[in-house]
Order: structure tokens, then sequence, then C-alpha cells
DNA sequence: CGTCTATTTGAATGTACTCAAAAGCGGTGG
DNA sequence: CCACCGCTTTTGAGTACATTCAAATAGACG
């Protein structure tokens, strides 16, 4: 078994204690593959067939709006899944576009291998529950941070929340993720820095 | 089999297809209750031992802040679920305050008999796996339009979206649900009556 | 080294907020 | 049935946070 294996077990089992036999049937699932920096993964208006898994790198999800300004949602890094969760559920269009942020290594599963997963082995059922769930606290937590809270406190709190992500991640896509232009972010950061 | 029941078993049906025996059981976890308008069942503070789900009404939740300003979160009317899933999970006091804002019928599912039902009938970890998973997308369209709309255009889309809602609940509530000011919905209210 | 993109800077502007006060509305008691 | 009280909603003036636009500077990559 690759160290790729390795690492989405080891995030599953944080939350799970699934069976060897259960371990091997979801990994025999997922399609490994690997982005160049820049490189597309899932597209505006195209179907999502996958859920996707992170190994290594850091991949962003955003939304194009019709003035052609984009919005970042996530940024994905090792252990996070992505993608767009409605188009892969309904089948419809994806509104969102993942590119890689770096050089990443990801774990492709497919739509219908996850129902076949969810179908036989429901304690996967029970894994994405809590996924979801886990996920869904924090997007509350986003909302309301987005309305009551300045610019400049969102920018702290992310910093000190993603220290890693600071490092490698354009300043504009942060901006674009605390929801500000990237001019408001820098005069924000010569605040404090001075 | 009680009004109450066939209502929650209505949009438990339109995700997955229990037999009749995991609907009794299922049945058999709830407790009902009965909320004034205006009456509180979750407080910040407290730990939140129950998942709460709306036959009747519509509560809502919101977060208070160390200003003493509300956020509020999410307005709940028959067929939803709400109240504070991180405190649920953690059993951490709740940072979310629950309240009736008009005479509700609600069903109480506590954490615990919530655990049984999950390890014992597994298609309902699927249920809430899809509730959450809808949840999700619903709260991702939210943050992009805190973020890339204006608040007149907000107001609208809420409008459109919850048509009802708007009929009997205070006008504050829904400010604070856009993220704005009483003050400033005012305005936009008098600019599109005009 | 030159080109392309990211970041910074500044001035003018706009969106939404604060504060203060008036008006509207619903319930309750005399 | 009306007057009063408390709360919600509206109005207006002044202000603050964040944007737009234009341009300069800095960095990264071939």
């Amino acid at each position: 078994m690759e160290a790729h294996s390795q690492e989405i077990l080891f995030h599953i089992r944080k939350n799970i204690k699934p069976t060897p036999e259960e371990e091997r049937f979801f990994i025999s699932l997922l399609n490994p593959a690997k982005l160049k920096q820049g490189e597309f993964i899932e597209k505006t208006g195209e179907v999502t067939y996958n859920f996707i898994h992170v190994t290594s790198g850091c991949l962003m999800t955003y939304y194009t709006d019709k003035e052609g300004n984009d919005q970042v949602i996530q940024f994905a890094t090792a252990g996070w899944w992505t993608g767009d969760l409605h188009s892969l559920t309904t089948q419809q269009p994806s509104i969102y576009t993942t590119r890689a942020l770096a050089d990443s290594e990801i774990l492709q599963l497919p739509k219908v291998r996850m129902e076949e997963l969810l179908d036989r082995y429901p304690i996967f059922e029970r894994y994405f529950r809590i996924m979801f769930q886990n996920s869904l606290v924090t997007h509350q937590k986003r909302i309301i941070e987005a309305f009551s809270v300045t610019a400049e406190a969102r920018y702290h709190n992310f910093q000190k929340r993603y220290p890693h992500l600071e490092q490698f991640v354009p300043l504009k896509y942060i901006a674009s993720y605390l929801g500000i232009t990237p001019e408001f972010l820098s005069k924000i950061r010569r605040k404090k820095t001075a």
C-alpha cells in the first residue's frame, strides 16, 4: 500500500474504525493524480464526477460571478476533501472552479464508486456524515464572522487559524477568501507591520 | 401514530426508504414539545442535549457577540432540523440561542438516542449525511452572497427564497440574518416601495 | 534582462453604520 | 373604548469601513 493510502486512512481512522476489508475496498476505489501548480481539476460549467481528497499540496475552490469576480470558498490542504458537492450530487454543471495552488497530490473518488461504497459499507456513511457535520459548524462560524467582524479582524483570525497558508498563497486569493479587495488587504497589512 | 410523526416521516422518506420497523424505532426516540412565541429552547452557555426538528411554527437560532449584538444564523420552519450541532457533538457550552418566533411544535431527538439510532440502523447515517451535505451547499452559497452581493440584493434574494417568512418575522431579525442593521434594511425597503 | 503578474499607494467615492429622535403598532388596564 | 406603555420601524445627519480607479513598485519566471 502506498504513502497516499496511508495518509487518507490516517484521517479516516480519526473518525471511524473500519475493518481491514473495508479499508482495502475503500482504497481500491480511489484514483490518484498529481497536479502541477496552477492546474485546474474542476471547471465552472462542467459536471463534477469526483469527490477529491488532498494528499499533499494545496487546492483552492472559487466561484466566479457574472462580472468575472472570483470569490474563494475554500483552501484545501493535506487531509481535506474538496470539490463541488452540489454538482457532484445533482450532476448539474458546477458553479465552482478548483485548481492547484502548489504542486499537489490528490485521490479522486468517483461519484458512482462512492455510492457503491456507501451501499456496501454504511460505516462510510458515518464517516461522511461526520465530515459534513464538522464542515457545517465551520461554515456557520464563517458566516457569523463575515457579518459581524471587520476585515482587519478577519485577516488576523485567518493568520492564526491557517498560519502555514500565508506562506505560499498569493495575497489576492487570501483577500478573496476574506471577502475584500487585494488593495484593502494591502492597507491592512501596512497598518500591522508599521 | 400522531400528526407529528407523519410530518417528520414525510420529510425523511424524501431522502431514504426506511422499513416500518426502522420508522417505528426512530419515532419512539422523539420527544414532542410545544413552544409559545418568544420561548427559548436552547440558550448560550448551556450544553445542547437535543437535536430539534420543527413540525410547525418557526424557530430562530442566533449568536450573540461580546458587545451583545445578535446575529441570526437560521430560521427553521416545518421540516427543518435546528439547534447547535457543535455543542450537540462535543457537549461544550453552546454559543447559540434558539427560540420560537411563533407558537411552534417540535420533536426533540436526544444526543444519546441519536447515537443509539445511528448504531442500530445505519440508514439514518445516510439520512443525516444527506441533510448535512445539502445544508453545506446552502451555507457555501450564503458565504458567497455575504461577500459578493450588496445588502439590497441579499434582501431581494431573501424575499424570493423565503416569501412566507417576511409575513411574520420581525424585520429586525431579517436584518440580522442578512448581516445589516434594522435602520439600513428600512432604507432599502423605502427605496423599493417608492 | 525583459515581461508579466502581484502588491502597494493614494485620491475620490460609495455602501452601510452609529446615534438620536420621531412615528407606528399592539396590547393592556382603567 | 381610549390612553398609555413598550417595542419595532422609520428618518436624518454625520461618520467609518471598504471599494474603485489609476499608477507606481516589487517579484517571479523564462
